[in-house]
DNA sequence: TGACAAACTATCCATATGGATAGAAATAGC
DNA sequence: GCTATTTCTATCCATATGGATAGTTTGTCA
Protein backbone atom coordinates (compact mmCIF):
# COMPACT_ATOMS: atom_id res chain seq x y z
CA UNK A 1 0.00 0.00 0.00
CA UNK A 2 1.11 3.49 -0.59
CA UNK A 3 2.70 6.48 1.18
CA UNK A 4 -0.09 8.79 2.50
CA UNK A 5 -0.05 12.58 1.54
CA UNK A 6 0.86 14.87 4.20
CA UNK A 7 -2.19 16.42 4.59
CA UNK A 8 -5.83 14.89 3.93
CA UNK A 9 -7.46 15.66 0.82
CA UNK A 10 -10.28 17.46 2.94
CA UNK A 11 -8.00 19.73 4.65
CA UNK A 12 -6.28 20.56 1.68
CA UNK A 13 -9.37 21.59 -0.13
CA UNK A 14 -10.65 23.46 2.77
CA UNK A 15 -7.55 25.44 2.80
CA UNK A 16 -7.29 25.87 -0.88
CA UNK A 17 -11.04 27.25 -1.09
CA UNK A 18 -9.42 29.83 1.70
CA UNK A 19 -6.57 30.47 -0.17
CA UNK A 20 -8.32 30.71 -3.48
CA UNK A 21 -11.12 33.01 -2.23
CA UNK A 22 -9.46 35.19 -0.44
CA UNK A 23 -5.87 36.03 -2.96
CA UNK A 24 -7.90 34.92 -6.24
CA UNK A 25 -6.82 32.63 -9.24
CA UNK A 26 -4.09 34.87 -10.27
CA UNK A 27 -2.31 36.06 -6.96
CA UNK A 28 -1.86 32.48 -5.86
CA UNK A 29 1.52 30.15 -7.67
CA UNK A 30 1.71 26.78 -7.52
CA UNK A 31 4.63 27.33 -4.90
CA UNK A 32 2.47 29.28 -2.16
CA UNK A 33 -0.63 26.26 -2.82
CA UNK A 34 2.58 24.20 -1.50
CA UNK A 35 3.09 26.42 1.57
CA UNK A 36 -0.43 27.22 2.13
CA UNK A 37 -2.33 23.38 1.80
CA UNK A 38 0.45 21.19 2.00
CA UNK A 39 -0.12 19.59 -1.38
CA UNK A 40 3.19 19.14 -2.95
CA UNK A 41 3.67 20.44 -7.11
CA UNK A 42 3.44 16.67 -7.46
CA UNK A 43 0.66 15.94 -6.17
CA UNK A 44 -1.28 19.06 -7.49
CA UNK A 45 -0.36 17.55 -10.93
CA UNK A 46 -0.55 13.72 -10.38
CA UNK A 47 -4.15 14.00 -8.26
CA UNK A 48 -5.30 17.23 -8.20
CA UNK A 49 -5.05 17.89 -12.24
CA UNK A 50 -3.08 20.90 -11.86
CA UNK A 51 -3.42 24.61 -10.04
CA UNK A 52 -6.39 24.92 -12.97
CA UNK A 53 -8.63 21.95 -11.77
CA UNK A 54 -7.62 22.44 -8.08
CA UNK A 55 -9.14 25.68 -8.11
CA UNK A 56 -12.60 24.94 -9.59
CA UNK A 57 -12.65 21.70 -7.36
CA UNK A 58 -12.16 24.43 -4.45
CA UNK A 59 -14.80 26.54 -6.10
CA UNK A 60 -16.91 23.79 -7.04
CA UNK A 61 -17.07 22.67 -2.63
CA UNK A 62 -17.48 26.53 -1.83
CA UNK A 63 -20.46 25.95 -4.08
CA UNK A 64 -21.66 23.25 -2.59
CA UNK A 65 -21.31 24.34 1.07
CA UNK A 66 -22.27 27.39 0.57
CA UNK A 67 -25.38 26.36 -0.94
CA UNK A 68 -26.00 23.33 1.55
CA UNK A 69 -25.26 25.75 4.87
CA UNK A 70 -26.29 29.23 3.85
CA UNK A 71 -28.62 28.98 1.20
CA UNK A 72 -30.26 25.29 1.03
CA UNK A 73 -32.23 26.04 4.55
CA UNK A 74 -33.77 29.50 3.30
CA UNK A 75 -36.05 28.35 0.84
CA UNK A 76 -38.40 27.07 3.80
CA UNK A 77 -37.51 29.86 5.88
CA UNK A 78 -40.11 32.85 7.44
CA UNK A 79 -39.46 36.16 6.38
CA UNK A 80 -37.93 36.97 9.58
CA UNK A 81 -35.68 34.13 9.36
CA UNK A 82 -34.63 35.91 6.02
CA UNK A 83 -34.11 39.04 7.42
CA UNK A 84 -32.03 38.21 9.96
CA UNK A 85 -30.05 36.03 7.45
CA UNK A 86 -28.99 39.78 6.11
CA UNK A 87 -28.66 41.68 9.65
CA UNK A 88 -27.22 38.23 11.71
CA UNK A 89 -25.33 36.25 9.54
CA UNK A 90 -23.70 33.13 10.61
CA UNK A 91 -20.40 32.28 9.27
CA UNK A 92 -19.61 28.95 8.16
CA UNK A 93 -17.01 27.17 10.34
CA UNK A 94 -13.31 27.03 8.47
CA UNK A 95 -13.81 30.18 6.85
CA UNK A 96 -14.26 32.61 9.39
CA UNK A 97 -10.96 34.30 7.55
CA UNK A 98 -12.67 34.64 4.80
CA UNK A 99 -15.63 35.90 4.84
CA UNK A 100 -14.51 39.69 4.60
CA UNK A 101 -13.24 38.84 1.08
CA UNK A 102 -16.81 38.41 -0.24
CA UNK A 103 -18.23 35.70 -2.31
CA UNK A 104 -15.93 33.32 -3.70
CA UNK A 105 -18.11 32.69 -6.72
CA UNK A 106 -18.79 36.58 -7.03
CA UNK A 107 -14.86 37.52 -7.08
CA UNK A 108 -14.61 34.75 -9.45
CA UNK A 109 -17.53 35.72 -11.57
CA UNK A 110 -16.05 39.64 -11.94
CA UNK A 111 -12.22 38.25 -12.05
CA UNK A 112 -12.51 35.64 -14.43
CA UNK A 113 -15.87 35.42 -15.70
CA UNK A 114 -15.41 37.26 -19.23
CA UNK A 115 -12.78 35.03 -20.10
CA UNK A 116 -12.60 31.34 -18.39
CA UNK A 117 -14.99 28.75 -20.01
CA UNK A 118 -15.17 26.97 -16.89
CA UNK A 119 -17.14 29.91 -15.21
CA UNK A 120 -20.27 30.41 -16.45
CA UNK A 121 -21.77 26.87 -15.73
CA UNK A 122 -20.84 28.18 -12.08
CA UNK A 123 -22.51 31.25 -12.10
CA UNK A 124 -25.29 29.70 -13.59
CA UNK A 125 -25.23 27.64 -10.54
CA UNK A 126 -24.87 30.44 -8.17
CA UNK A 127 -27.63 32.21 -9.42
CA UNK A 128 -30.29 29.54 -9.63
CA UNK A 129 -29.30 28.79 -5.87
CA UNK A 130 -29.70 32.08 -4.93
CA UNK A 131 -32.95 32.32 -6.61
CA UNK A 132 -33.97 29.10 -5.46
CA UNK A 133 -33.65 30.33 -1.64
CA UNK A 134 -34.88 33.32 -1.97
CA UNK A 135 -37.53 32.99 -4.01
CA UNK A 136 -38.31 29.68 -2.19
CA UNK A 137 -38.82 31.59 1.11
CA UNK A 138 -40.66 34.81 -0.45
CA UNK A 139 -43.34 32.28 -2.50
CA UNK A 140 -43.33 30.11 0.79
CA UNK A 141 -44.50 33.67 2.90
CA UNK A 142 -47.18 34.64 0.42
CA UNK A 143 -48.65 30.82 0.37
CA UNK A 144 -48.57 31.31 4.36
CA UNK A 145 -50.10 34.52 4.04
CA UNK A 146 -47.45 36.37 5.45
CA UNK A 147 -46.87 38.85 2.52
CA UNK A 148 -48.29 42.55 2.19
CA UNK A 149 -51.00 41.43 -1.03
CA UNK A 150 -49.06 44.64 -3.01
CA UNK A 151 -45.97 42.65 -3.22
CA UNK A 152 -44.94 41.44 -6.50
CA UNK A 153 -43.22 38.35 -6.05
CA UNK A 154 -40.71 38.45 -8.71
CA UNK A 155 -39.34 41.79 -7.43
CA UNK A 156 -38.53 41.07 -4.21
CA UNK A 157 -36.70 37.86 -5.23
CA UNK A 158 -34.49 39.49 -7.27
CA UNK A 159 -34.51 42.49 -4.59
CA UNK A 160 -33.15 39.86 -2.21
CA UNK A 161 -30.61 38.78 -5.05
CA UNK A 162 -29.45 42.31 -5.60
CA UNK A 163 -28.88 42.98 -2.10
CA UNK A 164 -27.17 39.16 -1.16
CA UNK A 165 -24.86 39.49 -4.24
CA UNK A 166 -23.81 43.53 -3.02
CA UNK A 167 -23.44 42.96 0.44
CA UNK A 168 -20.60 40.35 -1.02
CA UNK A 169 -19.29 43.25 -2.73
CA UNK A 170 -19.35 45.20 0.01
CA UNK A 171 -17.56 42.81 2.05
CA UNK A 172 -14.70 42.62 -0.21
CA UNK A 173 -14.28 46.28 -0.63
CA UNK A 174 -14.49 46.91 3.41
CA UNK A 175 -15.49 49.46 5.44
CA UNK A 176 -18.90 50.30 6.38
CA UNK A 177 -20.82 49.77 3.77
CA UNK A 178 -21.61 46.08 4.16
CA UNK A 179 -23.38 46.80 7.24
CA UNK A 180 -25.47 49.55 5.86
CA UNK A 181 -26.67 46.92 3.05
CA UNK A 182 -27.65 44.57 5.88
CA UNK A 183 -29.65 46.43 7.41
CA UNK A 184 -31.52 47.90 4.62
CA UNK A 185 -31.88 44.48 3.08
CA UNK A 186 -33.38 43.84 6.58
CA UNK A 187 -35.58 46.19 6.43
CA UNK A 188 -36.57 45.97 3.24
CA UNK A 189 -37.96 42.38 4.12
CA UNK A 190 -39.65 43.58 7.34
CA UNK A 191 -41.48 45.90 5.25
CA UNK A 192 -43.10 42.99 2.84
CA UNK A 193 -44.87 41.17 5.94
CA UNK A 194 -48.12 41.90 6.40
CA UNK B 1 10.49 69.16 -30.72
CA UNK B 2 10.20 65.77 -30.68
CA UNK B 3 8.47 62.70 -31.74
CA UNK B 4 4.85 61.89 -31.62
CA UNK B 5 3.36 59.08 -30.23
CA UNK B 6 1.53 56.42 -32.53
CA UNK B 7 -1.40 57.22 -30.98
CA UNK B 8 -2.88 60.10 -28.77
CA UNK B 9 -2.79 59.91 -25.61
CA UNK B 10 -6.62 59.84 -25.17
CA UNK B 11 -6.98 57.49 -27.45
CA UNK B 12 -4.53 55.18 -25.55
CA UNK B 13 -6.03 55.65 -22.66
CA UNK B 14 -9.36 55.10 -23.75
CA UNK B 15 -7.98 51.60 -25.08
CA UNK B 16 -6.22 50.99 -22.05
CA UNK B 17 -9.80 51.29 -19.64
CA UNK B 18 -11.25 48.72 -22.08
CA UNK B 19 -8.42 46.44 -22.49
CA UNK B 20 -8.70 46.21 -18.21
CA UNK B 21 -11.83 46.50 -17.87
CA UNK B 22 -12.58 43.76 -20.07
CA UNK B 23 -9.82 41.39 -19.19
CA UNK B 24 -8.95 42.43 -15.89
CA UNK B 25 -5.48 42.93 -14.53
CA UNK B 26 -4.01 39.36 -14.28
CA UNK B 27 -4.85 38.77 -17.66
CA UNK B 28 -3.31 41.63 -19.40
CA UNK B 29 0.50 41.65 -20.52
CA UNK B 30 2.99 44.38 -21.46
CA UNK B 31 2.90 42.89 -24.67
CA UNK B 32 -1.08 42.83 -25.46
CA UNK B 33 -0.74 46.54 -24.19
CA UNK B 34 1.25 47.42 -26.62
CA UNK B 35 -1.02 45.46 -29.59
CA UNK B 36 -4.39 46.73 -27.82
CA UNK B 37 -3.34 50.44 -27.52
CA UNK B 38 -0.81 51.28 -29.10
CA UNK B 39 1.32 52.17 -26.49
CA UNK B 40 4.69 50.55 -26.87
CA UNK B 41 6.63 48.56 -23.68
CA UNK B 42 9.19 51.74 -23.80
CA UNK B 43 6.56 54.59 -23.51
CA UNK B 44 4.76 52.21 -20.99
CA UNK B 45 7.44 52.39 -18.83
CA UNK B 46 8.97 55.88 -19.79
CA UNK B 47 5.91 58.00 -19.84
CA UNK B 48 3.37 56.34 -17.92
CA UNK B 49 5.31 54.60 -15.11
CA UNK B 50 4.65 50.74 -16.00
CA UNK B 51 1.57 48.61 -16.52
CA UNK B 52 0.31 49.08 -12.46
CA UNK B 53 0.11 52.91 -13.25
CA UNK B 54 -1.10 52.94 -16.17
CA UNK B 55 -4.17 50.55 -15.23
CA UNK B 56 -4.65 52.59 -12.20
CA UNK B 57 -4.68 55.72 -14.40
CA UNK B 58 -7.47 53.95 -16.49
CA UNK B 59 -9.37 53.04 -13.36
CA UNK B 60 -9.38 57.01 -12.47
CA UNK B 61 -10.27 57.89 -15.80
CA UNK B 62 -12.81 55.59 -15.80
CA UNK B 63 -14.52 56.42 -11.98
CA UNK B 64 -13.73 59.83 -13.47
CA UNK B 65 -16.01 59.67 -16.62
CA UNK B 66 -18.85 57.07 -14.72
CA UNK B 67 -18.64 60.01 -12.66
CA UNK B 68 -19.32 62.87 -14.60
CA UNK B 69 -21.97 60.84 -17.23
CA UNK B 70 -23.47 58.85 -14.77
CA UNK B 71 -23.72 59.35 -11.36
CA UNK B 72 -23.08 62.75 -10.60
CA UNK B 73 -26.30 64.06 -12.87
CA UNK B 74 -28.78 61.29 -10.42
CA UNK B 75 -28.18 63.79 -7.55
CA UNK B 76 -30.38 66.07 -9.09
CA UNK B 77 -32.42 64.14 -10.50
CA UNK B 78 -36.50 62.88 -9.98
CA UNK B 79 -37.70 59.06 -8.57
CA UNK B 80 -38.70 58.39 -12.43
CA UNK B 81 -34.95 59.28 -13.91
CA UNK B 82 -33.82 57.46 -11.11
CA UNK B 83 -35.87 54.84 -12.12
CA UNK B 84 -34.97 55.22 -15.63
CA UNK B 85 -31.34 55.00 -14.88
CA UNK B 86 -32.30 51.29 -14.12
CA UNK B 87 -34.51 49.97 -16.91
CA UNK B 88 -33.59 52.33 -19.81
CA UNK B 89 -29.27 52.53 -19.17
CA UNK B 90 -27.62 54.49 -21.18
CA UNK B 91 -23.73 53.86 -22.45
CA UNK B 92 -21.29 56.51 -22.51
CA UNK B 93 -19.70 56.48 -25.80
CA UNK B 94 -16.38 54.40 -26.24
CA UNK B 95 -17.43 51.71 -23.78
CA UNK B 96 -20.25 50.12 -26.21
CA UNK B 97 -18.02 46.87 -25.63
CA UNK B 98 -16.94 47.00 -22.15
CA UNK B 99 -20.38 47.04 -20.49
CA UNK B 100 -21.17 43.63 -20.44
CA UNK B 101 -17.75 43.43 -17.98
CA UNK B 102 -20.26 45.15 -15.56
CA UNK B 103 -17.89 47.42 -13.87
CA UNK B 104 -14.38 48.42 -13.96
CA UNK B 105 -14.35 49.40 -10.26
CA UNK B 106 -16.44 46.13 -9.16
CA UNK B 107 -14.06 43.95 -10.91
CA UNK B 108 -11.21 45.39 -9.64
CA UNK B 109 -12.46 45.31 -5.89
CA UNK B 110 -12.85 41.61 -6.08
CA UNK B 111 -10.24 40.97 -8.12
CA UNK B 112 -7.57 42.71 -6.37
CA UNK B 113 -8.85 44.74 -3.44
CA UNK B 114 -7.41 42.04 -1.02
CA UNK B 115 -3.99 42.35 -1.62
CA UNK B 116 -3.38 46.06 -3.19
CA UNK B 117 -2.89 48.86 -1.30
CA UNK B 118 -4.05 51.44 -4.23
CA UNK B 119 -7.48 50.01 -4.65
CA UNK B 120 -9.00 51.10 -1.13
CA UNK B 121 -8.67 54.63 -1.82
CA UNK B 122 -10.55 54.05 -4.84
CA UNK B 123 -12.99 51.59 -3.72
CA UNK B 124 -14.32 54.44 -1.49
CA UNK B 125 -14.75 56.57 -3.92
CA UNK B 126 -16.77 54.50 -5.80
CA UNK B 127 -18.88 53.92 -3.19
CA UNK B 128 -18.92 57.86 -2.16
CA UNK B 129 -19.79 58.44 -5.94
CA UNK B 130 -22.76 55.98 -5.59
CA UNK B 131 -24.29 57.49 -1.85
CA UNK B 132 -24.15 60.68 -3.57
CA UNK B 133 -25.84 60.05 -6.79
CA UNK B 134 -28.66 58.14 -5.27
CA UNK B 135 -28.62 59.79 -1.83
CA UNK B 136 -29.46 63.58 -3.97
CA UNK B 137 -32.09 62.02 -6.09
CA UNK B 138 -33.81 60.32 -3.10
CA UNK B 139 -33.08 63.31 -0.40
CA UNK B 140 -34.45 65.41 -3.48
CA UNK B 141 -37.19 63.62 -3.89
CA UNK B 142 -38.02 63.82 -0.48
CA UNK B 143 -37.77 67.77 -0.43
CA UNK B 144 -40.06 67.74 -3.36
CA UNK B 145 -42.77 66.15 -1.40
CA UNK B 146 -42.29 63.25 -4.30
CA UNK B 147 -41.57 60.07 -1.54
CA UNK B 148 -44.26 58.56 0.45
CA UNK B 149 -44.10 59.80 4.15
CA UNK B 150 -42.91 55.69 5.46
CA UNK B 151 -39.84 55.54 3.51
CA UNK B 152 -36.79 55.31 5.27
CA UNK B 153 -34.51 57.71 3.40
CA UNK B 154 -31.33 55.85 3.99
CA UNK B 155 -32.84 52.35 3.47
CA UNK B 156 -34.03 53.85 0.42
CA UNK B 157 -30.62 54.80 -0.84
CA UNK B 158 -28.40 51.99 0.56
CA UNK B 159 -30.97 49.40 -1.75
CA UNK B 160 -30.57 51.67 -4.83
CA UNK B 161 -26.64 51.33 -4.29
CA UNK B 162 -27.31 47.95 -3.98
CA UNK B 163 -29.06 47.24 -6.81
CA UNK B 164 -26.67 49.31 -8.76
CA UNK B 165 -23.44 47.04 -7.30
CA UNK B 166 -25.39 43.74 -8.33
CA UNK B 167 -26.50 44.75 -11.43
CA UNK B 168 -22.90 45.04 -12.10
CA UNK B 169 -21.92 41.97 -11.03
CA UNK B 170 -25.17 40.02 -13.21
CA UNK B 171 -23.23 42.18 -15.83
CA UNK B 172 -20.25 40.31 -15.60
CA UNK B 173 -22.17 37.32 -14.73
CA UNK B 174 -24.01 37.31 -18.43
CA UNK B 175 -27.24 35.99 -19.02
CA UNK B 176 -30.63 37.60 -17.96
CA UNK B 177 -30.07 38.21 -14.32
CA UNK B 178 -28.96 41.74 -15.16
CA UNK B 179 -32.73 42.25 -16.95
CA UNK B 180 -33.99 41.07 -14.03
CA UNK B 181 -32.79 43.31 -11.45
CA UNK B 182 -32.67 46.07 -13.52
CA UNK B 183 -36.55 45.54 -13.43
CA UNK B 184 -37.02 44.92 -10.18
CA UNK B 185 -35.16 47.85 -8.87
CA UNK B 186 -36.95 50.57 -11.50
CA UNK B 187 -40.56 48.69 -9.69
CA UNK B 188 -38.83 49.47 -6.20
CA UNK B 189 -37.86 53.52 -6.82
CA UNK B 190 -41.01 53.58 -8.75
CA UNK B 191 -42.87 52.07 -5.57
CA UNK B 192 -41.07 54.89 -3.04
CA UNK B 193 -42.94 57.46 -4.85
CA UNK B 194 -45.88 59.60 -3.27
C1' DT C 1 20.44 71.88 -42.57
C1' DG C 2 21.70 70.48 -38.19
C1' DA C 3 20.51 69.87 -33.38
C1' DC C 4 17.67 68.18 -30.06
C1' DA C 5 14.21 65.58 -27.83
C1' DA C 6 10.85 62.09 -27.74
C1' DA C 7 9.34 57.75 -29.25
C1' DC C 8 10.12 53.47 -31.64
C1' DT C 9 12.30 48.92 -32.66
C1' DA C 10 14.82 45.01 -31.66
C1' DT C 11 16.92 42.73 -28.34
C1' DC C 12 18.13 41.49 -23.85
C1' DC C 13 17.56 40.42 -18.84
C1' DA C 14 16.28 38.56 -14.32
C1' DT C 15 12.60 36.53 -12.31
C1' DA C 16 8.54 33.86 -11.88
C1' DT C 17 5.61 30.48 -13.52
C1' DG C 18 3.12 25.76 -14.10
C1' DG C 19 4.46 21.56 -14.82
C1' DA C 20 7.86 17.45 -15.58
C1' DT C 21 11.34 14.09 -14.06
C1' DA C 22 14.30 10.97 -11.35
C1' DG C 23 15.47 9.10 -7.29
C1' DA C 24 14.16 8.49 -2.45
C1' DA C 25 10.93 7.68 1.28
C1' DA C 26 6.98 5.79 3.46
C1' DT C 27 3.34 2.55 3.96
C1' DA C 28 0.55 -1.70 3.96
C1' DG C 29 0.00 -6.32 2.46
C1' DC C 30 1.70 -10.81 1.66
C1' DG D 1 11.67 -8.96 4.78
C1' DC D 2 10.23 -7.99 0.27
C1' DT D 3 7.24 -5.85 -3.09
C1' DA D 4 4.33 -2.59 -5.05
C1' DT D 5 2.38 1.72 -4.93
C1' DT D 6 1.90 6.41 -3.83
C1' DT D 7 3.87 10.58 -2.42
C1' DC D 8 7.75 13.48 -1.52
C1' DT D 9 12.04 16.08 -2.51
C1' DA D 10 15.20 18.29 -5.29
C1' DT D 11 15.98 19.76 -9.51
C1' DC D 12 15.02 20.94 -14.08
C1' DC D 13 12.48 22.93 -18.11
C1' DA D 14 10.16 25.88 -21.51
C1' DT D 15 7.62 29.78 -21.53
C1' DA D 16 5.99 34.16 -20.12
C1' DT D 17 6.62 38.24 -17.74
C1' DG D 18 7.63 43.42 -16.71
C1' DG D 19 11.05 46.18 -17.52
C1' DA D 20 15.81 47.84 -19.37
C1' DT D 21 19.04 49.17 -23.04
C1' DA D 22 21.13 50.70 -27.37
C1' DG D 23 20.63 52.30 -31.72
C1' DT D 24 17.37 54.31 -34.98
C1' DT D 25 13.64 57.17 -36.50
C1' DT D 26 10.83 61.13 -36.57
C1' DG D 27 9.38 65.86 -36.16
C1' DT D 28 10.09 70.63 -34.83
C1' DC D 29 12.82 74.66 -34.23
C1' DA D 30 16.52 77.83 -34.92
Amino acid sequence: MARHKKVSDQDALLAAINLFWQNGYHNVGTREIEAQTGITRFTLQTTYGGKKALFLKALDTYLDLTDRHLLAPLATADLETLARWFDSPTIPQGFEGSVQSGCFMVNTITALGGQDADVPPRTARYYDMLYAAFGGAIHGAAKAGDLRMVVDLHQCTALAVASAVSVQVAMAAGGPHADYLRTAAAQMIRSWAA
